[in-house]
RNA sequence: GGCGCCGUAGCCAAGUGGUAAGGCAGAGGUCUGCAAAACCUCCAUUCGGCGGUUCGAAUCCGCCCGGCGCCUCCA
């Protein structure tokens, strides 16, 4: 398969340093509020990398860390007056419900930066034994970028005279070079309140935020990983840190590809509280919408395009999960037939091949989708045209096929849990159907029709065919919406 | 100001220099009591604009217009 790299800035083919293991790094959410969809595009852009390379039979050792302690959450814990861990800890679950709620395969593992405070502490050690960093004289430790060649070989920025402007702040002026960043803050009043310092040879401080990546990546995946997965305003200054920390650290390769996520917009506008465009998973959810519909459009576009998010586009993959939901059915429920031929588990494979090739190809899932169309159409194309039957391998080979491709879509099933019906309801429905088709019967189609509304308003469509008539439960589509 | 990205039909969205995937919406048809679902047909001589390179460009180059990202915390 192929990745673009955007050190390289080229797609080349990928294979594992040490197959069929492959370690992978993303960079996580920092807990300081609830994420929102901007930040679940590029963490479903992580699972789709995730389920293809185990499709593609890897090993995959995926780590995806929460940034537990930065500003942000000191600055929040702070203000709540309470302690960093008991502030984070909220946003901590809430991330692995949301993910839940989207159908996130689990990742290997999720580092918490305050658990590997300790290996933290000896990395800097490391870098100030090298002279690849420094104390100044708050107590805080930089790194000393001119100490590393490489420095904006990933950005293209940051060579030397990045100075096209000044940036002084109140933190800076103890920075040797102006590039120079923190691997180690010196404690601050707040960060004392919060909890939120730890002893170290130079004096109680915490962990720089770059740092925290590094040395999570390092502990968990050694000291070359293969992917490094980020969303795109990660690439400057935070990932040309973590290289230049990591490579000088170890004098290998810190990550053999980067991969970066371009930022969702939403009605065509940057997201923010104060346009009101601003969305959380939950919320989404509290007005209604399905999340395999919410996945399904965060992935729709190719991950190094940007996405526009709208309520529409939610409607229309509401509307494309449906047909496939129909196709699955129409499929499983489709009469059996010997002796017809088995063309159609062969061309099923064609098309999941297709699927896949695609995916291969930088995870080209737009492309990828349009296999799967071309498998619901050629295949209910046929079973319209065979009405006496499928052939039972045809219909093993179909649904494998689709089950294939859902393995890295991972929203059938998803959107099929969100339609279940319990018994008593499932009860209820039946009796409304069968008092429509006795209506029918009679030719009352008044009667009928206006059972059929009924259930309608309630989400339940019927469908009248030529083996009796059926219902299904399909999303109701918001009021926000209409 | 520096670095980088994008602009494809009403909408969403692919596109590896060789003659515009796919989905939604829309139109007509088959089926149906009517619908729904499904299928069939139609729906960009054209890819923001203007030049250039080439036998040939949405794809390469230049300029312009429009939008966006990073350069400070950010997925």
């Amino acid at each position: 398969m192929k990745l673009y790299d955007s050190l390289r800035r080229d797609a080349r083919g990928f294979e594992p340093l040490d197959p069929p293991r492959v370690t992978v790094y993303g960079c996580g959410p920092t807990v300081y509020d609830f994420a929102h969809i901007g930040n679940f595009r590029t963490f479903l852009v992580y699972d789709l990398l995730h389920r293809h390379l185990k499709r593609r039979g890897y090993e995959v050792d995926f780590v995806v860390n929460f940034t537990d302690v930065d500003d942000k959450t000191i600055e929040g814990a702070a203000a709540a007056g309470r302690l960093l861990g008991d502030h984070t800890a909220p946003f901590v679950e809430a991330f692995h419900k949301d993910a839940g709620t989207l159908g996130f395969l689990p990742f290997s593992s999720h580092p918490q930066a305050t658990d590997f405070i300790p290996a933290m502490v000896a990395f800097v050690e490391r870098l100030m034994a090298s002279g690849n960093a420094y104390l100044a004289a708050d107590g805080s430790v930089y790194y000393s970028v001119s100490s590393f060649d490489g420095y904006g070989r990933l950005s293209g920025k940051g060579s030397d005279d990045m100075a096209g402007r000044s940036r002084i702040d109140a933190d800076e002026y103890e920075k040797g070079d102006a590039r120079d960043f923190a691997l180690w803050k010196a404690a601050q009043p707040r960060d004392e309140q919060a909890g939120a310092v730890w002893d170290s040879p130079w004096g109680l401080g915490r962990p720089g935020w770059h740092l925290e990546c590094s040395v999570m990546a390092g502990a968990l995946l050694g000291d070359t990983i293969d992917i490094h997965l980020g969303g795109e305003d990660l690439l400057f200054p935070h990932h040309e840190n973590e290289i230049a920390q990591s490579e000088v650290a170890t004098g290998r390769p810190f990550a053999r590809f980067w991969l970066h996520v371009k930022h969702l917009k939403v009605d065509d506008r940057k997201m923010s509280k104060s346009l009101g465009n601003f969305h959380t998973v939950r919320e989404l959810l509290d007005e209604g919408y399905d999340p395999a519909a919410i996945r399904w459009v965060l992935l729709s576009a190719h991950y190094r395009a940007e996405l526009n998010f709208t309520k529409e586009g939610l409607d229309e993959a509401t509307a494309a999960i449906q047909r496939l939901l129909d196709f699955r059915r129409r499929v499983t429920d489709f009469p059996p037939a010997t002796g017809t031929d088995t063309e159609l588990a062969a061309r099923a494979r064609v098309q999941l091949d297709a699927f896949g090739e695609a995916l291969d190809r930088d995870l080209n899932l737009p492309r990828a989708l349009a296999a799967l169309w071309g498998l619901v159409r050629d295949v209910n194309a046929a079973l319209d045209r065979a009405p006496g039957g499928i052939n039972p391998d045809d219909r093993t080979g179909i649904l494998s096929a689709v089950s294939g491709m859902d393995a890295v879509l991972g929203v059938l099933d998803l959107a099929a849990e969100a339609r279940e019906v319990g018994d008593e309801e499932e009860d209820r429905i039946r009796q409304l159907a069968e008092a429509r088709e006795r209506a029918r019967a009679e030719c009352d189609f008044a009667t009928a029709d206006r059972l059929r509304d009924q259930l309608a308003a309630e989400g339940v469509q019927l469908e009248d065919t030529p083996a009796g008539t059926r219902w299904k439960r399909v999303h109701a589509a918001p009021a926000s919406a209409r």
